[in-house]
DNA sequence: TTAACTAATCGCAATATTACGATAATTTAA
DNA sequence: TTAAATTATCGTAATATTGCGATTAGTTAA
């Protein structure tokens, strides 16, 4: 089918799957780091960083915001990208808990 | 195309969205959570566990295994799944740094 | 051996993703 | 106003993912 079957799981499930999925790509993690490391952040920069085209970029920007890990703001023509910060935080603590949750080998 | 351009891309930045893309579904955050809070891990176990399929569950663990989050010892009839305790500490650990690398607002 | 059980794989259909060029929308500069 | 620059969106093609039923392969029990 294609379709994820949502509706059977639990909120907590379907948001870090989300969150983890709009990480889930080079290109994806390549602009968080970028993102990290500068300060600016000019929509164009990102674009001559990775090797995609311009088009590609701005639908992998798209994903990142669709989750809240960044935002936009449009400052004149160009538009400036960061990380927000509180998603961020939200997101890092999510993730810490499920890799926290595992303790020691069960089994096997 | 539908073809990451995984070459243009470094290892760590690969190996990142690989993980986090193999946990980007609901059903393998579920299998994930399950085999953390079960002692027991029998394949069998967890297609009950999920509103899938038994043959979709088993194409979910084969992308966690992909990645070497679990790992699948065969007992006799029945498969015994658990987490991979060094790859599942090494992803941590990746994914930590990621978050960590972000400190404070650069701008916005 | 046969039968029952478990789990992996195959084949298929539906949908999603990735990537690009072209176009549109917006803003600034001339 | 016009032209240039920046970024979002549209349309399209290729490939990947999700899900299921059916089948296969393997093991155990009768």
């Amino acid at each position: 089918m294609g379709l994820t079957k949502t509706e059977e799981f639990t909120k907590t499930q379907n948001d870090l799957a989300s969150l983890t999925k709009a990480l889930g790509h080079p290109a994806r993690i390549a602009i968080i780091q970028f993102l990290v490391k500068t300060k600016s952040c000019v929509c164009g920069d990102i674009v001559d960083e990775l090797p995609l085209s311009q088009s590609t970029v701005s639908q992998h920007l798209k994903e990142l915001k669709r989750v809240g890990l960044i935002k936009g703001d449009i400052d004149g023509p160009t538009t400036c990208y960061c990380i927000d910060e509180k998603v961020w935080n939200k997101a890092k603590k999510a993730v810490g808990e499920l890799f926290d949750s595992y303790k020691e080998p069960n089994c096997c």
